[in-house]
DNA sequence: GTCATTCTTAAACGATCATTACAGAATGGA
DNA sequence: TCCATTCTGTAATGATCGTTTAAGAATGAC
């Protein structure tokens, strides 16, 4: 019984010819250089080598694929756990380990240039409007939780404040860069936002 | 001769049936709002109630109206001129003056929500890299432009890393306002951001 | 009035969009 | 071995993409 769960049945039918998670990290990195706009689905299928309709039986259609995308991304990023703040000796700290981290995520070369959350679905056609509302949400829940975090240092309301300007930085970064800034020059975009954040200490627990 | 020339001699036609710059301001707005590859061309003639041919005529092709779209947008942000903050007697009030103008229109009824400057083409089809490219052209040159304002109050040196700061602040609150925040949200992250700027004041001159 | 010019409308262009019918191939279970 | 099931390749679907062709209508110049 036990071990019949763990193997998940194969459901007795000719398997899939490819792999469903290396298809997937290819559709996360096209949908992430070039949007959810820029991609067709046969550039898709090209890429993946395979036919529109073994695309469609593995995860749907072109949104759900997008959005699985999304989610593999995300969890690459850790875009849901910043529990790493928590080491940091103080606020500033812990808001420099944050940006620090989003520099050199944005301008990876193991990945794409920019962020597929922060700059995806800005502006775009009113077909992908709950795509777009999605995207809104993953970076509202994104700052909701960096506002639980910070709540480790400040207030409720502080930290409503910060992390409403730190997300802005965060997202700016991500449109600079696209636009073809390197790491020293994110930094530097680092080490004046941190400016604005008070350096408190840790509480003692 | 010189009356000639002002009335820039009508060049003996069928004239246009249709208001070219009040095209022009509904092609502007429904690429701010959608963005260029969520507006179609047939979008595009169906709102001016105009055929196809006579938008080709008068503007080229898509990306050109696009163009024209964005000059109309940035000479009506006023994108090009900063003379505004030499008015201010701080260097963190010449910020200020900046960044509660962005937020302003950012949310302006007037016009759609967000900056279709920073937002837009930060990731397109490939087919669009020249426009692309000219966004972020756009992008560096109003940023070259704020490090010139801002060498009022400080060094070369600090004018560049606080523009490539402040530019980042305002391209992040673009994404915010179309996310919904309101105005007095964005002032929170104004508020936030400025801390970081130095209260300088003017040299006397 | 005639002509050249420039716009208009209507219709079409080939290409590509996301998606799907359909028939055949590959599997597990009987 | 036969069947049900699930994936495969091929090819098509109708719709829409940006753009253009072609014929007619409206103007100024002569």
């Amino acid at each position: 019984m036990i071990v019949m769960e763990i193997a998940s049945k194969r459901p007795s039918g000719r398997p899939r010819s490819f792999d469903r998670d290396a298809a997937l990290e290819t559709a996360m990195r096209l949908f992430w250089k070039y949007g959810y706009e820029g991609v067709s689905f046969q550039q898709l299928t090209a890429a993946l080598g395979i036919g529109a309709p073994s695309l469609y039986a593995a995860f749907g259609n072109k949104g759900a694929l997008y959005r699985e995308a999304l989610d593999r991304y995300a969890n690459m990023r850790g875009a849901s756990d910043l529990s790493f703040m928590e080491a940091a000796c103080s606020l500033r700290e812990a808001v420099r380990l944050l940006l620090e981290g989003t520099a050199r995520g944005l301008v990876d070369p193991a990945g794409e240039v920019g962020c597929m959350l922060n700059t995806g679905m800005i502006a775009s056609h009113p077909d992908h409007e709950d795509l777009a509302r999605d995207l809104a949400q993953r970076r509202a829940q994104f700052r909701a939780l960096l506002t639980d975090t910070l709540q480790r240092w400040v207030s409720r309301e502080h930290a409503t404040r910060l992390s409403s300007y730190v997300t802005a930085v965060m997202q700016g970064m991500a449109i600079q860069a696209r636009d073809g800034f390197r790491q020293e020059q994110l930094q530097v975009v680092v080490d004046e936002a941190l400016k604005a954040v008070p350096d408190v200490s840790a509480p003692s627990n």
